[in-house]
RNA sequence: GCCGGAGUGGCGAAAUUGGUAUACGCACCAGACUCAAAAUCUGGCGGGGGCAACCCCAUGUCGGUUCGAGUCCGACCUCCGGCACCA
């Protein structure tokens, strides 16, 4: 046993037993209570990133406080294999996609494993496999039987740059989630999810989960889900049979409409393109070209339209109002026309602002109800949109918007104009994907029969091996006529089968099911295991999966639930995103020119305080200094293995989680991971300087008095236990990383020398170092192994050999004499010692008394004493 | 524009949830060891004043509540995220 600390060498040791040893492989054990650790699974891009590095550093971390603390503990890992980068590197390289994922899934499994990550390296699952891909076919053949799955013809978003379509979700903003490029619109034929049947659900659920998931998560679901209470108001269109309708949330504003105004696309304005002059035509056109340009989401558009010559009644009063195109209606939301009620509506003043259209007050606020009575509609400097009482809307008069809400739709739903509606912003799920890297969504096409599902015996369709992959945009499995053309299930003609692929996020939305029972050949994963072990108790992951991913699985969650495969409603129970990594960069001042240096190119001057003056490169160019996202352009990234080759796995991690909270972001400092190697060399050394001795103690020190010396040590100790246990429970990384350092701290300082010791300190030293070995397992496991091994004598590990994570012992945490803050008026002026416990009258007579104090109040006169037990006396004087 | 979150040393950050502000680490300074350097160890390290014991000021700004405020309340400033014509 080397007795300098070398981490390579412990590390590789440590790796190698645990896999030999089996040490992380689960199993249902009803025995002990179970506890399912899961981390987002990466994408095999050939690299892990420092952002990898963290989230599966804080994953490991639960993995092993669970473990030590008497928990069965699932912690799996996989790869979301199937997605785009495979197929540039085919049109870019020729190479292989298959073959790609594969060497990259090689070499990152690698880099996980270097990092001693404690995995069941037995479930890993690949989505670009048959044996998982074929669950994906699998549930959206259910999905389709169900009427989940269904296509209709949809202008998708499309991304010139990437030549792909993306989710509405993916092209947040009019950007491309991808490559940040401008989306555009295009035609094409879709298969959806109908994620909107359980908007609901979705929306209800998050009560239950609330508490153990990031409020900012929560809120961005919520607005994402976007439920809306309202009416649909039906209008009648003058000299013609037809209605348009209109959704609403506000009907107690509807005798203030002056307009119906609706989406150029709106299916009556196409109806009655005939009827409209050539200048609404061009109108209505130029805002249809303008809407499918992208977007910029910099410059807020200015709102257009036209009026159309076409007239509609308002069912309540039944004024004519003429009906309008509007560039700020949008079909896809509601019913695709709104009533303009410009009085208490922003978008709708604004629109009748600018057209010169009539602005009528019907909501006023309660104290000025009486006097618009008797006036006539005044016009407004801006909108009035909060709720109030109704105004010159006949019948309705003088009733509160909440109570017209409800009458006025019932109303119009006895009269047969309207209903009660809720409107989602969500929409259903684009599936589909001209792509070749993804699981074939297992449809047929046949002249005969039509649409026919592949029978799931006959699952997986399996991508086919070579497929012209070109990036152009059509799917490459239209091209290999062998996977093309098939036969009818049905009828066993000749058919046709679907080209398109379906997005990752399926493969992502159900995964952590399939770690369950990763070799399940009959069902996506049998139904006991499921519930032995799920749901996931902690999900850790970046927050830029807030809302996709993270929505993603809830449904598919409950369509499993639906199927009978599960029986909860949401399938994690606490979640929690870490933060970004960010890197150093020094830019080339004097050109501004992107002229990258890394830190190790760079001397810094400083100022005696040690702020930076100024940083110069090698060759003498002035550099400005900056904080930002790391990558490879900037040139500020950092290499995982480069870090783990130079300071090992160990100091890595623990640098990862002590240098900042976990939700917060990470600023990379390469000095900052040797201050986690100096910590690490510290426990060493001393654990050495005691082997001998500790090995030959006991950690019970009998019946012998102990020393002082050995009496602060188990306090320490102990209040250590506490706070790290405190802290990990409540997933605080930093600060119990913060207290170990103090208790080591506290081991050199306590001055016991192993060959002076007395018995009861030889025991108390014994029971410190073990309970810091213990707790250092979930930051640094490789030199807590190395450590526990040696103080013990055995090299089975800890695992196997049962180590326990220490149990705390309030009586020995507490101290006899307890420092008491004395302030006079709030403000600190002594500090006594007290006996622990002491009761407020001595506490506030030991005060008194105390010299200090004597002096300061001399002339003063007390008027009284705030006495805080074991904490501090405040005496308050004039 | 709307909705969140956050402002504490040179830097990353602590603070028992209203009770001794700046723990722990990084950087920096000094000393010990050394021929020397590295490593290690010891000490110092918010600002100002004083020989000193001590005193004054300080948690973005201004006010409030309280015996006592980094923490609670009100207004404002700044930064960071999210959403953006959602009717």
């Amino acid at each position: 046993m080397d007795e300098k600390y070398f981490a390579k060498k412990i590390e590789a040791k440590w790796q190698k037993k645990w896999a030999e040893s089996g040490a992380f492989a689960a199993s249902e054990d009803g025995s002990k209570p179970k506890y399912y650790q899961l981390e987002m699974l990466p994408y095999p891009s050939g690299n892990l990133h420092m952002g990898h590095v963290r989230n599966y550093s804080v994953g490991d971390a639960v993995a092993w406080f669970k473990r030590l603390k008497g928990f069965n503990v699932l912690h799996p890992i996989g790869w979301d294999s199937f997605g785009q980068p495979a197929e540039d590197a085919a049109v870019k390289r020729g190479v292989n996609p298959r073959d790609w994922t594969e060497e990259n899934i090689v070499s990152m499994r690698g880099q996980l494993q270097r990092l001693g990550l404690s995995y069941d390296w037995s479930r890993e699952i690949a989505a670009h496999r048959p044996e998982y891909y074929k669950w994906d076919q699998w549930f959206f053949l259910k999905m389709f039987e169900m009427g989940l799955a269904y296509k209709r013809k949809t202008q998708v978003n499309w991304c010139e740059h990437d030549q792909a379509t993306l989710s509405n979700e993916q092209a947040s903003g009019g950007l491309c989630w991808r490559c940040g490029n401008p989306v555009t619109k295009k035609e094409l034929e879709q298969w959806f999810l109908k994620t909107t049947a359980y908007a609901d659900q979705l929306l209800d659920d998050m009560a239950a989960i609330e508490s153990g998931w990031p409020a900012h998560v929560i809120k961005r679901q919520r607005d994402w889900i976007g439920r809306s209470e309202g009416a649909f108001v039906d209008f009648k269109v003058k000299d013609s049979e037809e209605k348009v309708r209109v959704f609403t949330t506000r009907i107690d504003t509807i005798y203030g409409a002056n307009a119906i105004v609706a989406a150029a696309e709106h299916p009556l304005i196409s109806a009655n393109k005939a009827e409209f002059s050539t200048e609404v035509n061009a109108k209505i056109d130029e805002i249809i070209t303008e809407r499918n340009k992208p977007t910029d989401r910099e410059t807020e558009i200015e709102k257009d339209g036209i009026d159309t010559g076409l007239k509609a009644i308002n069912p309540f009063s039944g004024e004519e109002l003429p009906i309008w195109v509007g560039n700020y209606v949008m079909m896809e939301y509601g019913t695709g026309a709104v009533m303009s009620v410009p009085a208490h509506d922003e978008r709708d003043f604004e629109f009748a602002k600018k057209f010169e259209l009539p602005i009528r007050q019907v909501i006023s606020e309660p104290h000025l109800a009486h006097e618009h009575h008797t006036m006539h509609a005044l016009a407004l400097e801006v909108p009035f949109t909060d709720k109030g009482v109704l105004v010159h809307s006949d019948f309705w008069n003088g009733k509160t918007s909440e109570d017209a809400k409800s009458e006025m739709t019932k109303h119009a739903a006895v009269h047969g104009f309207g209903e009660a509606a809720t409107t989602y912003r969500l929409r259903d799920w684009g599936v589909s994907r001209q792509r070749f890297w993804g699981s074939p969504i297992p449809i047929v096409y046949c002249d005969a029969c039509g649409t026919v599902p592949v029978p799931i015996e006959e699952l997986p369709v399996e991508l086919p091996e070579n497929a012209p992959i070109t990036g152009t945009g059509e799917s490459p499995l239209a091209k290999v006529s062998e996977f093309f053309n098939t036969k009818c299930p049905k009828c066993s003609g000749p058919a046709t089968r679907e080209t398109d692929t379906m997005d990752t996020f399926v493969d992502s939305s159900w995964y952590f099911f399939r770690y369950l029972d990763p070799n399940n050949a009959e069902k996506p994963f049998d139904n006991t295991k499921a519930a032995y072990w799920t749901p996931v108790d902690q999900y850790i992951g970046g927050d830029d999966h807030a809302v996709m991913h993270l929505i993603y699985a809830r449904f598919w969650s409950k369509v499993m639930r639906d199927i009978g495969l599960v029986e909860f409603d949401e399938p994690v129970h606490r979640l929690l995103t870490q933060g970004m990594v960010v890197g150093e960069t020094f830019y080339d001042d004097s050109t501004g020119k992107r002229k990258y240096f890394s830190q190790v190119d760079v001397t810094i001057e400083r100022d005696e305080k040690g702020k930076i003056i100024s940083a110069t490169g090698t060759d003498g160019t002035v550099l400005k200094h900056a904080i930002e996202r790391m990558s490879k352009s900037k040139g500020n990234g950092v290499d995982p293995d480069e870090m783990v080759e130079i300071y090992g796995a160990d100091a890595t991690r623990l640098f990862v989680l002590f240098a900042a909270p976990v939700d917060n972001e990470l600023v990379w400092h390469e000095a900052g991971i040797e201050g986690a190697v100096r910590f690490l060399q510290r426990v060493w050394r001393f654990v050495f300087k005691w082997r001998d001795t500790l090995r030959s103690a006991t950690r019970d020190a009998g019946t012998e008095e102990l020393t002082p010396a050995a009496k602060k040590l188990l306090q320490k100790t102990h209040q250590t236990i506490k706070r790290v246990e405190d802290a990990l429970d409540t997933l605080q990384f930093n600060t119990p990383v913060a207290a170990m350092m103090e208790l080591t701290n506290s081991l050199y300082e306590a001055q016991i020398e192993p060959e002076a010791a007395t018995g009861s300190e030889k025991a108390a030293v014994h029971e410190s170092v073990n309970a810091l070995i213990t707790m250092l397992t979930p930051f640094a496991p490789h030199t807590a192994e190395e450590l526990f091994s040696a103080i013990h004598g055995s090299d089975e590990g800890m695992i196997v050999g049962g180590a326990k994570f220490p149990v705390y012992r309030s009586e020995l945490a507490a101290s006899d004499e307890i420092e008491i803050a004395v302030q006079i008026n709030g403000k600190l002026r002594s500090r006594i010692s007290a006996p622990a416990g002491a009761a407020n009258a001595e506490l506030e007579r030991l005060a008194m008394a105390d010299p200090k104090i004597v002096e300061h109040i001399s002339d003063q006169t007390v008027v009284k004493v705030v006495v805080v037990p074991n904490r501090l006396v405040n005496i308050v004087v004039r």
